[in-house]
DNA sequence: GCAACGCATTGACGATTGTCAATGGGTATG
DNA sequence: CATACCCATTGACAATCGTCAATGCGTTGC
């Protein structure tokens, strides 16, 4: 099963832009999400959030990861921002989890992960 | 449908960290796929690899997005040191395409985008 | 040989990011 | 009221990132 390396035919000075199918906001979209996700820590918390069965507070992942409080919140808040996380504040916690209404796009690369 | 909030019965000073199932290697790898993708014009660039028939060059990048020609090679190494792109010389082209050998986290990631 | 082309690398710059210490606000307990 | 707890915000800092101009290198065509 050898793989034979098919390169087009190609002319001095003449380009073959490809077909850019993608409007810019639905990139812009997907690239925050994607840069929601990027981060180590992040990336862990989300799939935290996936895979729990109740939501999750603060504090369930300054316990779980060495990082300070504060920090865990700035990540937490731009999980938020990415619109793949959703927060219920009762008593002195704020519970987190994974947003219902998640945009498919959002859904399909949480799923992807792994 | 009423969506009711069902939250877990907490007590104070008792966190409950979840389980992290994920050897840090793995999450390592798939942040940097995911910070790889997470730039928009990178985003746009694999993509468009992705849906290609034929393998690309960097002036077509350069002649589709608004970007100099370093720049776009910046991008495009980017994506080679994630393992997602694969190039070949011929000539004074360089030829990039989508990594065969792409690990399975990799592939969905790169399907689930839109 | 010489000029033109495609591409990578380097150096530099402002912008963004990840992190923490310090602080403040809201809520429960005594 | 006073204390303790959980959390968010602010300010600061080093580190990383996205971008370009300048340059260099290999290849092609004249």
């Amino acid at each position: 099963m050898e793989r034979v390396a098919v390169l087009p035919e190609r002319e001095r000075g003449v380009c073959c832009p490809p077909t850019i199918r993608l409007r810019p906001e639905k990139v812009a979209g997907t690239s925050e999400i994607l840069k929601a996700l990027a981060d180590p820590t992040r990336l862990q918390m989300a799939i935290a959030l996936r895979d729990a069965k109740e939501p999750l507070c603060i504090c369930d992942f300054t316990a779980t990861f060495d990082l300070s409080q504060p920090t865990v919140s700035h990540h937490m808040a731009k999980l938020k921002e990415a619109g793949l996380v959703e927060v219920t504040k009762r008593g002195i916690w704020s519970f987190y989890r994974l947003a219902p209404d998640l945009p498919a796009a959002g859904r399909r690369i949480l799923e992807a992960i792994s």
